[in-house]
RNA sequence: GGGCGCAUAGCUCAGUUGGUCAGAGCGCCUCCCUUACAAGGAGGAGGCCGGCGGUUCGAGCCCGUCUGCGCCCACCA
């Protein structure tokens, strides 16, 4: 037996705990991964490195939390946890941030001004230019800013980060990881540029990605317009686009339309512009949308791209990349004049101009009608995308190579899914691409291809034969450095270079997280060490982006997975089921809950949602997660102050008494099914495991034994009594530890060593050593006798402190048997103070309670 | 249109391979100031397990089908 001073204070509360212990836990570096010797004794996570510009929301708060949980399981089995923290300040929101927060916009041509000052007074609508080195440095500093409140808020909520592994994708490090590995793409030809039509946001003048696609319902007219043929009759097509007739390289029906299939090899004429079109037969028109046949112009929609393709149709495009019509007439147009009222025009404008001349014409049949369709936006844009072709560099990704496919949908099921289903997900978005990945964006903040590419004597640049730097000289920025070989005088001169202008998307950074968090190039140890990594935590709607692009990735790289399996929260939604959004003004602020619940509350809610399943925010389980937090501390106080005299007893080869025994022995159970949980990444099925024994030892085996515990039945009966409690709370603490890090580690410093989180998970032996009995039907037993006597008392509305004169059991033997074991504990509890009958029966046990007369 | 998931007490959800499975918490009602805890405690009421078929001695549990909801994807002439 060992003596532990034990300090206890008198009024235990929730209220600092959290600022007290991630102060201590920052001060002792209680989660800081130390280099273990082999592989298989790390645990390694790939945290989702959140967007900084962005705000932190209730979902984020459970999802991190159920990485957490692991985490710190995985901690208390003996793992070193490779649990780094990420900061995504890459890429475009930031890019937003910054431009409103400083009044500045980027302007790459101009030289950086290192004593370049922001204004003071911000004037959105007369941004001051700078160069790209100078907004570069605009976005570290207000990042930083950002950076430190999520910290403070990842810090308060208790998450078990390493922060000395803390990365940004910003930094030097994230551009050389990302820079390296697309020259390793570059040079295994994963990665090529390529002049194609593109999907392009017009406000914010880039290209973007299928996977940063969204559709939005958006109202539009539909205008019936008349083609010509020779002699003059109609040839009807139904368009929402009239501006882009001036765009019509065809019209296309399907080749089993009979109604079209005279026409299939003539020539029609435009309307306004006569010019000359060709009717082509196609599978992919469709014989009952619209007019059943289809006007296919450069370029409308993604079939116009197919067909373009498919069918070697010119390209007309007079869309420019800021939106507006191209201000010269096009060469394919017979009378240039036609185009006088489209030049210069937005689409919105030229649709107007359009209509008014069709109907001035006679070639608008009726009024268009209104219909509402889904239209393609950029996630973070506000405009419908237009289609423009532009060059761009891609990542292959099996969207144009089977094979490929095949091997990513291989790579899919050879990952660990929790919950399993999810892995559908995935499936359906590989099978679905029907494109390379497009990485290259037109913008300013973010990773710079590291290519300079040739110019030729007559000035153009030769995009063939792109320059590549060494990778011992990354990161590299080539609007900045001179191309290897070549002077800086020569830059974008004849016979010289030209920088690739362009920056990877965020994606293409981020797609390298377990790369740059494991230190891939740059620490080897620690990548033997880490990677591939055992747990890929996200939330569900992004397998189509950060976890499929991570894949990719590191199958061209690694030739394996990035991480062994992956764990998909769902998200928090609001009571009505909706998703939570900032525009729905729905979004509750995590830092006001952390604050009115305390954090253990709100992970104990967290840890309540299963993983991938959706839940419904609702403060008032953000009570009962704070009623076990402070009731872990109270039944702790109590159970350590009548085991206290002089110390806790902790070898349970002191416990004697059968009830004891009984209820240790039902509490190895629950360690085991709570390990098996746990390794199952059922962390909520550990809780409510571990949570219904807790109670129940509260409300029943606490008030049964306290008596004895303070003495009443002997030295011998109390010693035992107080083993019990404290073994039992020692195992309890440490099963509560990963969900309430904060309240489990005030109680555990009143009485042990050192830091619960650093304690070993209990084993099952921890609570009864395996070989000792217990039989766990006399706690069933003592808990129907309680709920008869407290029955008795309650509808006699009387205290439950009210003295019994005698109690009639009747019931099955063995029942009987357990409950006489308990007696004296009974008589205690229930203030029995007359004569117990015991009666065999076959029925289940009852209790006929006769009230000692009160006066 | 395709895929996935969900549908069990007023609310949020458990119900492992079909046989004490009709459960938990919250809420509600009643009671108890009880020296660990009134930010407590005790007791209690509440359900045709979405509808309809089927398999079976027996079905929340398996099969089919329908309905409703959510998410992902496709469609956008």
């Amino acid at each position: 037996m060992t003596a532990l001073p034990v300090t206890v204070p008198d009024k235990p509360a929730l209220e600092g705990l959290e600022a007290k212990w991630a102060a201590r836990w920052r001060d002792d570096g209680t989660y800081d991964f130390e280099r273990p010797a082999t592989r298989a004794e790390v645990f390694s996570i790939d945290t989702p490195p959140p967007t900084v510009s962005g705000s932190l929301h209730v979902g984020h708060v459970f999802s991190y939390t159920h990485t957490d949980l692991v985490a710190r399981y995985q901690r208390m089995r003996g793992k070193q946890v490779f649990y780094p923290m990420g900061w995504d300040d890459n890429g475009l929101p930031t890019e937003r941030r910054v431009q409103n927060y400083f009044g500045v916009r980027c302007d790459p041509t101009l030289p950086y001004d290192p004593a370049f000052e922001p204004p003071a007074k911000p004037d959105p609508k007369r941004q001051v230019a700078v160069s790209r080195q100078n907004f570069i440095e605009l976005c570290q500093k207000l990042t930083e800013v950002d950076e430190q409140a999520f910290e403070d808020l990842w810090r308060q909520l208790g998450l078990s980060v390493d922060w000395s592994q803390l990365y940004q994708t910003i930094s030097a490090e994230s551009i050389t990881v990302a820079q390296r590995a697309f020259l390793r793409n570059l040079a295994r030809g994963e990665a090529y540029l390529n002049y194609a039509p593109t999907l392009w946001d017009v406000t914010l003048q880039t290209a973007v990605a299928q996977a940063e696609l969204e559709d939005r319902e958006t109202e539009g007219f539909f205008h019936r317009v008349a083609f010509h043929r020779p002699d003059g009759t109609p040839v009807y097509i139904e368009t929402t686009r009239p501006e882009l007739i001036v765009s019509v390289c065809a019209l296309i029906a399907h080749p089993d339309d009979a109604r079209y299939q005279p026409l299939f090899g003539t020539t029609v004429t435009s309307p306004l512009f006569g010019v000359a079109i060709p009717v082509l037969a196609h599978p992919a028109a469709e014989m009952d949308k619209g007019a059943g046949i289809a006007m296919c112009c450069t370029f409308g929609d993604l079939t116009d791209v197919q067909w373009w393709r498919e069918l070697q149709l010119p390209n007309r495009t007079v869309i420019t990349r800021t939106g507006r019509f191209q201000a010269e007439a096009p060469d394919w147009l017979p009378d240039p004049t036609a185009y006088a009222e489209l030049a210069g025009k937005t689409v919105f404008s030229a649709r107007q101009a359009t209509v008014e001349a069709l109907r001035a014409s006679g070639d608008l049949d009726g009024e268009p009608w209104r219909i509402s369709r889904p239209v393609k936006f950029y996630e973070k844009g506000d405009k419908p995308l237009e289609i423009v072709a532009t060059r761009q560099w891609y990542i292959t990704n099996g969207g144009r190579d089977d094979a490929l496919k095949a091997t990513l949908l291989a790579r899919g099921a050879e990952l660990e899914w929790v919950p399993d289903y999810m892995e559908h997900r995935y499936e359906d978005w590989v099978n679905g691409l029907n494109g390379d990945w497009l990485i290259s964006r037109q913008r300013f903040f973010g990773v710079p291809f590291p290519v300079w590419y040739p110019v030729g004597a007559d000035g153009e640049p030769d995009y063939d034969h792109p320059v590549t730097p060494d990778e011992a000289s990354l990161p590299v920025d080539p609007m900045r450095d001179p191309a290897p070989g070549y002077a800086p005088e020569q830059r974008d001169q004849p016979g010289g270079f030209t920088a690739d202008k362009d920056v990877m998307d965020t994606w293409a950074t981020s797609s390298l997280t377990p790369h740059i968090a494991c230190g891939w190039e740059r620490d080897p140890e620690l990548f033997g060490l880490t990677f591939p990594m055992d747990l890929a935590p996200q939330a569900h709607d992004i397998i189509r982006t950060w976890l499929f692009s991570r894949v990719v990735r590191a199958h061209f790289e690694n030739g394996s997975l990035p991480w062994v399996r992956t764990a998909l929260s769902g998200f928090v939604v609001d009571p009505d089921r909706k998703k939570m959004s900032k525009s729905k003004g729905n979004v509750v602020v995590p830092t006001d809950i952390l604050e009115r619940f305390g954090s253990d509350a709100v992970r104990w809610r967290a840890a309540m949602a299963r993983p991938g399943a959706d839940s419904p925010f609702d403060e008032t389980q953000m009570k009962v997660g704070r009623r076990l937090a402070t009731k872990i501390l109270n039944a702790s106080k109590f159970v350590l102050l009548m085991a206290g005299e002089g110390g806790a007893a902790l070898a349970s080869a002191g416990v004697t008494a059968p009830v004891d025994l009984a209820m240790l022995a039902r509490l190895r159970g629950v360690v085991t099914k709570a390990t098996a949980s746990f390794d199952a990444f059922e962390y909520t099925d550990a809780l409510e495991e571990t949570e219904r024994f807790f109670w129940t030892f509260c409300d029943d085996y606490i008030e049964l034994v306290k008596e004895r515990a303070y003495g009443a039945q002997g030295e011998a009966p109390a010693a035992s009594a107080q083993a019990a409690l404290t073994t039992a709370l020692s195992v309890l603490l440490r099963l509560f530890a990963p969900f309430c890090p904060f309240v489990t580690e005030e109680v555990w410093s009143w009485w042990q060593e050192g830091s619960i989180h650093r304690s070993s998970w209990p084993a099952p032996s921890a609570a009864l050593p395996d070989g000792v009995g217990g039989d766990e039907a006399i706690l069933d037993a003592v808990s129907a006798a309680l709920i008869a006597i407290r029955g008795a008392k309650s509808s006699a509305k009387v205290s439950m402190k009210a003295e019994v004169a005698e109690v009639a059991f009747a019931g099955p033997a063995a029942v009987l048997a357990a409950l006489q074991l308990a007696e004296p504990d009974l008589r205690a509890v229930g203030r029995i103070s007359g004569a117990i009958t015991w009666t065999e029966s076959d029925a289940p046990l009852t209790a006929n309670v006769t009230l000692a007369p009160t006066d």
